[in-house]
DNA sequence: ATGATGCAGTTGTCAGACAAGCTGTCAAGC
DNA sequence: GCTTGACAGCTTGTCTGACAACTGCATCAT
């Protein structure tokens, strides 16, 4: 049997829109999204809990357990009997790359000039470590870049992708961490497209980057 | 009148040591403490929400309250039926390189390489684009570092304000923001100091560092 | 043996209540 | 009129009890 009518129909959500995963996750979304967008100014106070109950359709218990999240950012700090206010925009030292603007112009030519100045050096290490097949790695993914610039193809996914081989190339995890953690911000293509809203990357440029990764796989003699 | 009786003495706490500062806050850093000393293994199951309660004297508001904050921090990860349990020791992803440990040589190895790749490449673009002011900063941190040596006292900081000027002489903060997530474990005296457990560098190779450190200063013309 | 099934345990959410603390209001006293 | 004190209302902090949803395991039927 298969419990005849242990199963009642638990509640028709009265306004509820969400269900099963992570309702406190959720409404911490809203309130930070509200923070960070100045709809609650530095400073400003929060709806106090019960308007948010009412307001979300959620328990207080809810509503409680979003703000704490949202006190653990550093976001706000409700103070007893008070309210709950907004303390900070919550920059982050704790993630020092990742505040970067991607938008901005500046924001991707400083992590470019980071990135290449790690490489140039990780691939002359890499040209006295590597092993032959790390060699054969990176002229692998040389040859798939140059392809896909004749066929006219988006290249940054490979191009990360021979960065990383470059980075693997030196035998020092280090340096693949290093990568990662910029991740394709640091690739310049997309970054500039981006900000350029769509403009096509002048082929002659992109012919020009490709030289010096040329360069690079052939440094190991 | 004053409310004359409105004021029944609340309640006797059992066990409890705890005051009315910060309940939910006291038992998340004692649930913290027992993770980050290994109490609580990784990927360890946390007592139950019922045994935490009986164990502090708390409400169960409180211990969920505690978990939450633990849970923003991305030390652990409750699971619903299964319980709560420790993902990490509080790294990750946000701090890459904070991860490595300070007492391998490997890893220290590891971290001066890196750090030396950028900062190579930094001094050559602090080379062209470095003002009078900051020009003076480096020969001066420079001087410093020299007289350290003769009077045969540590090092470590100095150089360290040495290689962050050299990351400002760059105009690119992400030259600084970078060395700073390093910290001083990209360093080698102190991180190859500690890991041979007190034997003093030879002074000969803090003279060799210490003619690069003259080589880049002097870098610009 | 193997798969289905029920059960105990656990977290997620809800609802109601009281305690503790802050703030604006207002009346009493000077 | 101005200060001062009490006070009422609102807000967060904590407690309590309950039910739903889910997991993992042991049990049972095939």
């Amino acid at each position: 049997m298969k419990t005849p009518e242990t199963k009642p129909p638990p509640s028709l959500a009265p306004t509820a829109p969400a269900r099963r995963s992570g309702l406190s996750a959720r409404v911490a979304e809203e309130l930070r999204r509200a923070i960070l967008s100045g709809v609650v100014p530095i400073g400003g106070k929060l709806p106090s809990e019960a308007a948010l109950t009412a307001s979300h359709g959620v328990s207080r218990t809810v509503v409680r357990e979003a703000i704490a999240q949202l006190r653990a950012d550093g976001l706000v700090e409700p103070r007893q009997g008070a309210g709950v206010f907004v303390t900070a925009i919550a920059a982050g030292p704790p993630k020092p790359f990742q505040s970067v603007d991607p938008m901005r112009l500046s924001s991707a030519i400083e992590l470019l000039e980071l990135r290449s100045a790690v490489e140039i050096s990780a691939a002359g290490v890499a040209a006295l470590r590597r092993s032959p097949a790390q060699d054969e790695a990176i002229f692998e993914h040389c040859a798939v870049i140059e392809r896909l610039i004749r066929d006219g193809a988006p290249t940054v996914e490979a191009d990360f992708a021979l960065h990383l081989t470059i980075a693997d190339a030196t035998n020092n995890m280090r340096f693949r961490e290093f990568l990662e953690m910029l991740g394709e911000k640091a690739i310049p293509r997309r970054a500039v497209q981006r900000s350029e809203s769509g403009e096509e990357t002048p082929s002659d440029y992109l012919r020009q980057i490709q030289a010096e990764h040329r360069a690079i796989a052939a440094a190991k003699l």
